[in-house]
DNA sequence: CTACATTATGGGTATATACACGCATTATTA
DNA sequence: TAATAATGCGTGTATATACCCATAATGTAG
């Protein structure tokens, strides 16, 4: 009876393949676009802790310690004890920093393709469109 | 440097939370979106096999054969083995039809409050922005 | 009709994700 | 200061997802 297709799944099928894409266009650096925007993250709140690293990256803290555990396994990340010891901060290594480096130029390949073609208008739409739909989910971050 | 934030990540961090939107919505069904949405295709092609469903919902072939055993596990969906040997056709058991009747007010109370939210022309919107944003990669379904 | 190619699926492996629960540490209050 | 509350993380468990390779079944060429 659902004629409207599913506004969750028409989402859900579009990051799918839009990961797909940046996935592949950033292979040769060595990391997913996901682990691209956390060391991203990382490096501009500067050693967080996972829980404000989970709050900016609005995910789940033990999401977040997973990925960062793969992070680590790959040593583009250490954590550290923070002054509180039940805190742990996660700072980017010097490899971490290199291979970041190195994606950038791949990421914005990407990126600006799809900017480009969407167009500036239809760039802020998008943003404006999937704020609406997240607004009422998560007013209080 | 990326003073732009990724699309992808945007789209992915959307598609999150309006999961968990949508899941909570329908727990009381004990099936999730995802779940919905696919015994929604597995009624309306009638017995698919895994490769039709998995070109239908625009997922991996491995990855559906996964999803689908969880609902078999669950008791809402049966396989059985095709004309062919090699295929296997999938059908909503008794329960399945069921379980999926009794999700769809759920579905379409959080499905309609957004439509609602987001405007007419901001639904159209958005559709239009998600094809051109996946067409690129998909152009051959 | 047999050897080879094609097809449909399964399994191994790995990441991403969330929720519920528990434990250790820190803060608060009596 | 001692008991209690709050906080930060980790783990258990489960789904969702994809890629690569193996295997069984079918189709095709010789």
């Amino acid at each position: 009876m659902p004629q409207e297709t599913c506004l969750c799944i028409d989402l859900r099928t579009a990051a799918n393949k839009l990961t797909q894409v940046y996935d592949q266009a950033m292979a040769p650096s060595g990391i997913s676009v996901t682990q691209f925007s956390q060391l991203h993250t990382i490096q501009t709140l500067q050693g967080p802790t996972l829980k404000e690293l989970a709050a900016a990256s609005q995910l789940d803290r033990s999401t977040l310690g997973r990925n960062i555990r793969v992070l680590e396994k790959q040593g583009l990340v250490v954590t550290k004890t923070g002054h509180d010891a039940r805190t742990r901060t996660i700072h980017l290594t010097a490899k971490g920093k290199q291979t970041f480096k190195n994606a950038v130029p791949l990421w914005l390949g990407v990126q600006s393709q799809l900017i480009e073609r969407l167009g500036i208008s239809g760039r802020g739409q998008l943003k404006d469109l999937l704020t609406t739909l997240t607004a009422p989910l998560a007013p209080n971050l």
